[in-house]
RNA sequence: GGGCAGGUUGCGGAGUGGCCAAUCGCAGCAGACUGUAAAUCUGCCGGCUCUAUGCCUUCGGAGGUUCGAAUCCUCCCCUGCCCA
């Protein structure tokens, strides 16, 4: 095999599309290395693990030696990205940005080498763009092709507003890839025509056109809509270990193949047939392998007997925060929400009739229960809550 | 600019003067079951007092009519469709 077709082996693995994988190759035959481009909206500092297998594909390009450009959207995100949402989205300032920017790039540390990496703003070059060159811009698409993209064609049937500058971001997004002389994009299979955009423009533009990669899109633990914060179905990779290990786990079995080939570099044929076989192991096997890859292989077994502690065992686990509050009577609910167990009050009596709230391991089912608190005492609240009491005097 | 239809609790979507904190579905939470889950069943799902045929704040915004308004009137704001 030769080095390109190796290489292209490697890129295809685990891919949606590639388009055009003649292109790719012809590109690779230069023996330069590629410019690869990667964009994010950097409105949230948390990356979840769906952010993560776009990024594992980055991270493969640049193992063989190509230039990695992860693009930062700082531009549009102070503009403010409207799409599906009644509310404007609330303008970061440059300081936020910045803010999340650090964040993030910590995040991404943990998968890219950061050393090899490029950051690069987009306020750079479309804050510079005048009139005339967006105009000239728009002038590369039709109305109707704009159109053709899914989520306008959907809002538009359903009476749902579409504003003007929403045409915009897939013209901006391609005009980064000019401003970059991308090679190849990649993004999730959603971003697909944003991605296409890029081609269009630096056609019209007069540069050669970018390959486009999208990849499979990581469903939530929910196993049914995209990962995503919003949906609160997501699984961050700024938690704690044991967070991360009891969300994985907590995935429906249908989606275990898909984080396994998309979050670990696992054997197909190999968790293909544990999944069969022994499914519960299975899923403990991906959840250790992918904490394994962010906080280390001791921590990961330590997470998973931790665990298997509390929910096999049901018993109390080690690591549990604390909360100091003076020793005097309270109402259990009350209790409840100065230890932010529960929102309100009633929500607190709520759980408790439920059965929800154990103090050391004894169910308390008494709403009007009034306790003193004593220094070391548990409270737990439904499956995965707890608390622990540090009394002061006075 | 004109005509029409709309804006309801996280989302969808009922409700057209009191029986409305507001049907229902989804999501969420809790309990049972379990393999951690999923599915299923049960309950909850604005807040406060602490549970009552109680109180407070909500149905785009501001006023008004009324003993009483999400529901009627006026003005305003916003969205969609049609005509120009």
């Amino acid at each position: 095999m030769t080095e390109v077709e190796r290489q292209i082996s490697i890129i295809k693995r685990r891919t949606a599309e590639i388009i055009e994988e003649e292109e790719l190759r012809s590109k690779l035959k230069k023996g330069v290395p590629l410019r690869v481009k990667y964009g994010i909206d950097p409105t949230s500092p948390e990356i979840h693990l769906g952010h993560t297998v776009p990024i594992r594909k980055l991270k493969e390009f640049q193992d063989l030696g190509h230039t990695i450009f992860f693009l930062i959207g700082d531009f549009t995100a102070r503009i403010g990205d409207p799409t599906g949402r009644k509310e404007t989205r609330p303008m970061l300032t440059v300081e936020e940005i910045k803010k999340n920017m650090v964040r993030y790039q910590e995040q991404v540390g943990k998968i890219l080498d950061l050393e090899k990496t490029k950051f690069v703003y987009n306020s750079e070059w479309l804050s510079a763009l005048k009139l005339e060159d967006i105009i000239r811009l728009a002038s590369v698409f039709t109305i109707a092709q704009i159109l053709e993209r899914e989520d306008f064609t959907t809002r538009y049937r359903a009476g749902q507003p579409i504003f003007f500058h929403e045409f915009l971001y897939p013209l901006l997004q391609g005009y980064d890839s000019v401003a970059l002389k991308a090679d190849v994009e990649i993004g999730a299979t959603e971003q697909k025509f944003n991605l296409l955009a890029g081609r269009t423009i630096q056609e019209a533009m007069g540069q050669e056109k970018q390959v486009v990669i999208t990849m499979p899109i990581l469903v939530g633990t929910d196993g049914v809509q995209k990962m995503s914060k919003t949906y609160g179905n997501h699984i961050p990779i700024e938690t704690t270990p044991e967070d991360m290990y009891g969300k994985i786990m907590s995935i429906v079995d249908e989606v275990m193949a898909d984080y396994f080939s998309l979050l670990t570099s696992l054997d197909p044929q190999q968790y293909q047939e544990k999944i069969k076989t022994d499914p519960r192991s299975a899923k403990a096997w991906l959840a250790r392998e992918i904490v394994r890859e962010y906080f280390g292989e001791k921590t990961a077994r330590k997470a998973e007997e931790e665990f298997d502690r509390v929910f096999r065992q049901k018993e109390v686990p080690e690591n549990i925060p604390e909360f100091t509050l003076p020793e005097k009577e309270w109402p259990l609910s009350r209790l409840l929400v100065e230890t932010g167990l529960a929102s309100s009050n009633s929500e607190a009596r709520r759980l408790i009739t439920q059965k929800a709230v154990e103090i050391d391991g004894q169910p308390v089912t008494d709403p009007m229960v009034r306790l003193k608190p004593e220094d070391g005492q548990v409270i737990r609240v439904g499956k995965r809550r707890f608390v622990r009491l540090r009394a002061t005097r006075g």
